[in-house]
RNA sequence: CGGAGUGUGGCGCAGCCCGGUUAGCGCACUAGUCUGGGGGACUAGGGGUCGCGGGUUCGAAUCCCGCCACUCCGACCA
């Protein structure tokens, strides 16, 4: 056998491999980001009967008390099982749509060079926000606060051409920002999961249609993911342009005041059909020409002229997004040019597109909750179904637990068995807290009469059904 | 960055002003018994360099100096 020969052979097997792991994993169930269903009794969910002092709003404390997040220095969190599924999901969820909406995903460092902020005039600019950072060369570094100076080094390396536009790109990727004062828990940490996207367009028209697909698609994003968000005219700040939206959820712990007309909550969200091509100013018009507005930007008088009295509301919000647009302020100083179809090179113009992904855990709970816990909405719910054991050892609820929760793990649910030996009380409180949209009660009063009880936990609606009927609930 | 405050078993706290036995309480934890539909009861246990460093003193959780960390209120940010 030949070397290259031998060479493809290795190459060959190595495949195989590949994808018979892969497969593997797919069958029993492991494939992709989620987790499977749990035994409470071998999961780690470290719950806070007491809540810390420290936690001063609401979902900080409801987030250490569910035993998702830990704190392990100012703004520094790790985020333990719980914490973490429901992180995957809501990340996922922002894929989901930016992948629709046409962007493409990669992924950048956390560790970017100094002399690359240089060139954009940023490195003295952003102040001691930015965590900056030495190697062992004595070479100056620093921990990514965004990513506009990377993303443009990479596109001007390779793209030399209009007929290769438009671009988005996109990562979800942590970073770093040396806030003043962290605080509101992962609301406003230092560290924080963003997913950042940036646009390239041969000039500003073609740059408007990529905003206004961004746009469309956080409308989407944070419809899947249960909240009603709010695009507000913005300030650009340290990130430049002329143009800006911020999305804020409403919330009544949120940050800052919110002034709006009422009918923008109404405004219908594009389906998943929606045509990224097609064109997307009458959706974007719509959301954009009521009056809408924070209280630092807040124009009273403008808000009374434009909005009728009934019309018009005041609440609290969070800032859960910002998308900016800002021709050639990067491309320009970096030389990131691309030839029209005059021959003429000239600066990409683009945009950003940013969504705090851990921050939205945060708001979420801010959004969903009661005075017994979290309620999370269906699409993000760290597991769909709590099965609850009110006597474990107790030979017909040892069974019946298991057939529902055999049943529901087989069809896919994402289900957790709370089997460990406590008394009724703790389990119901322990569900509570964390939040599973429904809860299977089994216990020996309902089993005398074949039953188990379904507990909606939003509502606090029960229903007593067979397992039979359970099951068919869930899985129907 | 201005102002205020806190560091004592995993969590919540007391003790500190006015120095003095083995540093205490509740929850959690371990073992056992009874229990069992909204955070159970009893019994017996285990676990702490009192943030770090220095000083004063016969003696420091306690007094003094320095440092560090964290929190809260305000101005700023996905």
């Amino acid at each position: 056998m030949t070397e290259t020969g031998f060479r493809a052979g290795i190459l060959l097997f190595r495949l195989f491999k590949i994808v018979s792991t892969a497969v593997a994993r797919y069958v029993d169930g492991t494939f992709s980001n989620l987790q499977p269903s749990m035994r409470l009794s071998r999961y780690f969910l470290p719950i806070l009967r007491e809540t810390p002092k420290e936690a001063e709003i609401l979902s900080h404390r409801l987030m250490l008390r569910a035993g998702m997040i830990r704190q392990e220095a100012a703004g520094i969190y790790a985020w333990l099982p719980l914490g973490f599924k429901v992180l995957q999901k809501v990340t996922e969820i922002v894929r989901e749509e930016m992948d629709r909406a046409g962007a493409i995903e990669l992924l950048m460092p956390t560790l970017q060079l100094a002399d690359l902020w240089r060139e954009t005039g940023r490195y003295d600019a952003y102040g001691p926000e930015m965590l900056r950072i030495k190697d062992r060369h004595e070479r100056e570094m620093l921990y990514g606060p965004t990513n506009e100076d990377m993303i443009t080094e990479i596109f001007r390396a390779y793209v030399h051409s209009y007929r290769e536009l438009p671009k988005i790109l996109y990562h979800i990727q942590w970073k770093f920002r040396d806030e003043q004062r962290p605080r509101f828990g992962v609301m406003r940490g230092r560290e924080f999961l963003m997913k950042d996207a940036y646009s390239f367009d041969i000039d500003e028209e073609a740059a408007r249609r990529s905003y206004r697909r961004m746009f469309v698609a956080y409308l989407r994003i944070f419809d899947r993911l249960g909240l009603k968000a709010i695009p507000m005219r913005a300030e650009t700040g340290p990130i430049g342009g002329n143009l800006s939206h911020e999305f804020i959820i409403l919330a009544e712990t949120g940050e800052s005041g919110v002034y709006c007309d009422a009918d923008i909550l109404d405004l219908p969200i594009p389906d998943e059909l929606i045509d990224y091509d097609g064109a997307l100013e009458s959706i974007v018009g719509d959301w954009t020409r009521l009056y809408a507005a924070t209280d630092d930007v807040h124009d009273l008088a403008r808000f009374e002229r434009e909005t009728p009295p009934e019309r018009r509301v005041r609440k609290r919000g969070i800032e859960v997004g910002q998308v900016f647009y800002f021709g050639d302020k990067y491309s320009k100083p970096m030389r990131a040019l691309v030839a029209g179809p005059d021959g003429v090179e000239r600066p990409v113009i683009g945009g950003s597109y940013g969504v705090g992904v851990s921050r939205l855990v945060g708001a979420l709970i801010e959004a969903n909750h009661d005075e017994a816990g979290i309620i999370w909405p269906d699409s993000v719910a760290p597991f769909a179904v709590g099965i609850a054991n009110l006597k474990v050892g107790d030979a017909a609820s040892d069974a019946a637990s298991l057939k529902l929760y055999g049943a529901l793990k087989k069809a896919g649910i994402d289900v957790l068995y709370d089997d460990l030996d406590e008394r009724p009380g703790a389990k119901f409180a322990r569900l509570d807290l964390i939040g599973l949209p429904y809860q299977v009660i089994v216990g020996p009063k309902g089993l005398a009469e074949g039953k188990v009880e379904i507990k909606t936990r939003r509502t606090g609606a029960r229903e007593m059904m067979s397992i039979g009927e359970a099951v068919a609930r869930f899985t129907g």
